[in-house]
DNA sequence: TCGAGCATGTAACAAGTTACATGATTTC
DNA sequence: GAAATCATGTAACTTGTTACATGCTCGA
């Protein structure tokens, strides 16, 4: 994860590890947060792979500067490449980067992901017809109020991510 | 993570592992993944901090019975009582825990992160009103229209999820 | 009798956090 | 001259995943 952010924030130019993390957050900080813990070193198997290149900037502070390759570069293009997956938000990060990908895979993927929406909204609403009916028969229903909650919420969150990414596949305008 | 889950599962009766992770997954997988690989070393760990007791079932399937002791229902509550945060959609698991917590905490808990919240729209609102204004002065705009996309996404799912708080505050119903 | 489901577990690996450690430079 | 910010890194630890391994039971 660290490793494909900052490849990504890599694909703009040039830039300290320290540079990394602050654009990281001012981006994408609501859905990864990055620590130095795991950003130096994942910068550092980034180069022994070759997807990055490390100069040294004799400079006072002896930073280091680092670009990336076009190997890397390719890399990074697969990953984008892949179908989203719901999981952990991952695909909101992978969503970031989308400017970069070919509109063809691009609407090719935001469908497939449309069509895993839909289903998964369609199971929820058949859990939440169940569960309703289940608690009509139940006299102390405030005791579940907040299990309750969460379901409705996972549902209309399930339901603004399918109208997003449909206005997303229209090429809406975000007024 | 799964530790917590599992005694939040527990607190209504004692079953096995096996079980726990059937409930898990018709309950709250939407936010957190279990294995058997994390499930049964945490209830070991659960078992040797003293907030399990295990019950060896003699039965033919040599399954296993997890009930939860005071101490764990303490551990627990405890946890449930900890200020809600954002990062990682924990709230979330919390939330769906929440009927245990006395309506006091609730409240307090429930107020305290209404008001993250809204710190954090603002913030995007801001954020968002300089991105266009730079956005405006550019000629490729199109370019960009993925990574301006998941801002707007961000600053949608907040409103949201500042709505949805709103109305469990007021205790609204779910028609 | 065969496959689905019940039931438990381990080992190697992956990914990240926290705390520590250091030191230069800029700004008030 | 003190505090904030720039800048890089390591070590111990935590948490979780994946793949493997085993074996019982129940229904078609």
């Amino acid at each position: 994860m660290v490793e494909t952010v900052s490849l990504g924030i890599l694909m703009q130019g040039k830039m300290s590890g320290y540079d990394i993390k602050k654009i990281a957050e001012q981006s994408v900080s609501l859905f990864i947060k990055m620590s130095y813990g795991s950003l130096y070193p994942a910068l550092k198997r980034l180069v022994s792979a070759g997807h990055l290149i490390e100069e040294e900037t004799n400079d006072s502070k002896n930073k280091k500067l680092y670009a990336i390759t076009e190997q890397g570069r390719s890399y990074f293009m697969n990953w984008l490449r892949e179908p989203l997956q719901a999981n952990k938000r991952e695909h909101l990060l992978k969503l970031f980067f989308y400017d970069y990908l070919d509109e063809s895979t691009r609407l090719q993927n935001l469908r497939a992901f449309q069509h895993t929406l839909r289903s998964g909204i369609a199971q929820m609403e058949a859990v939440q017809g169940i569960v309703s009916k289940e608690l009509e028969q139940i006299p102390n229903k405030d005791d579940y109020y907040y299990r309750v909650s969460v379901m409705h919420y996972g549902l209309q969150f399930f339901r603004m991510e399918h109208d997003f990414f449909s206005k997303m596949i229209e090429k809406g305008e975000w007024q």
